[in-house]
DNA sequence: AAGCCGGGGTG
DNA sequence: CACCCAGGCTT
């Protein structure tokens, strides 16, 4: 009998693979491009919620030309919900790198694709291996937490320098021969069976090996550190209508939601509007506000974000006149009717104002 | 090494 | 509420 160049790990995972893989779109293709959509999309993204961004960039931009043509407004309007907007940035900014540099062909190996803005070691070694067959193995959350828990590795999965002892073994294990199969069912494995949280150890098929089952450590596999309390932040937002139009600006770097637009935004300490300071701040700039006009929309509304507590209430204010070019200068709004808010790309929270209040009727 | 960057699903 | 997701970039 030949001696197999799977490992029983290797092999055990891509049998498992064979019976329980889900019908996925990218899988169905060899395309780098399509593979690169969506891997930037799956970047700290359950498959369910990418699923659908996938498609409608797909559809909208069928090959690089057509990504790296479009404007960054409506890139990032596609991109709207899905969050972390830098990748939606970087993926339109490589769109073009690749048709200028490398004449809309994508780089087939690892070295050079992670030379590519947006694509770091995981989606690296994502699309060497799915694309082009390269031996490299994919390390993702699916994977450092299969690994610690199949070989017993205690190391912190938060600390940088943790990702040494997880690559290492990975590399060891990620065959010559089918290397996209392996590095595939290794992170379905992880997504379906070996979850974050009460896995179903009693139907596994590495339940005889796997360390963390046989020292009763399911729970404490992987080691992970906690990560830092969500920063608590108070937005104030002044909706300036005029005739049916409202006023909104695009947000700077620096901050979250770069390239999204939002309206007038006043950031206190605490809940409660320094209302006094507010109306200083607008009466200095030009903006003829008076005191009681600024009353909150019906709720307050709260915006979770991993590293953020954001809580928002907005203030309508219907003008007689336009904003004076001066204070459209200083505060970077301009006046949009809805059809254009529409198109804008918006955080959810403004999402949801706008259709909370009827502003926006469709999301 | 640590901080920053979204939004949604799950127990 | 806590945890985590097919991570990457900047400092």
């Amino acid at each position: 009998m030949e001696e197999t160049t799977h490992s029983y790990f290797g092999q055990t995972l891509i049998t498992w693979y064979g019976r329980h893989k889900r019908a996925l779109p990218w899988r169905d293709t060899e395309n780098p491009y399509f593979i690169w959509l969506s891997e930037v999309i799956l970047q700290q993204t359950r498959v369910a919620q990418g699923l659908p961004y996938y498609q409608r960039f797909v559809e909208t931009y069928p090959t690089v030309q057509d990504l790296a043509a479009a404007p960054q407004d409506e890139v990032l309007r596609l991109w709207q919900g899905l969050g972390y907007y830098s990748r939606a940035r970087n993926m339109h900014h490589t769109a073009q790198l690749v048709v200028a540099q490398y004449g809309g062909i994508f780089p087939d190996n690892y070295a050079e694709l992670i030379k590519l803005k947006g694509v770091g070691s995981y989606t690296a070694a994502a699309i060497a291996s799915f694309a082009f067959k390269e031996q490299v193995a994919v390390l993702d959350g699916n994977v450092f937490r299969v690994l610690a828990r199949v070989f017993g590795i205690t190391d912190d999965i938060a600390a940088p320098a943790s990702r040494k002892v997880f690559q290492k073994l990975a590399d060891t294990l990620v065959p010559a021969d089918e290397p996209d199969t392996f590095n595939q069912a290794i992170m379905e494995f992880g997504a379906i069976q070996c979850i974050p949280v009460m896995p179903d150890c009693m139907f596994c098929p590495l339940q005889q090996t796997c360390f963390a089952f046989n020292h009763g450590m399911v729970q404490e596999l992987p080691v992970k550190s906690k990560a830092k309390a969500a920063r608590p932040r108070f937005f104030h937002y002044v909706v300036f209508e005029l005739n049916n139009s409202f006023y909104l600006r695009k947000r700077l770097e620096g901050d979250i939601w770069q390239g999204l637009y939002d309206f007038y935004l006043y950031e206190s300490d605490n809940k409660i509007l320094p209302e006094a300071q507010l109306l200083l701040e607008l009466q200095s700039a030009g903006v003829p506000v008076q005191q009681g006009q600024l009353q909150p929309y019906v709720k307050a509304y709260k915006h979770i974000l991993s590293h953020q507590k954001i809580t928002a209430h907005f203030y309508r204010i219907k003008l007689q006149e336009p904003l004076k070019n001066e204070v459209l200068k200083e505060t970077r709004l301009a006046l949009y009717n809805v059809e254009e808010i529409e198109s804008l790309p918006k955080p959810v929270l403004i999402s949801s104002y706008l259709k909370d209040a009827k502003i926006l009727v469709s999301l």
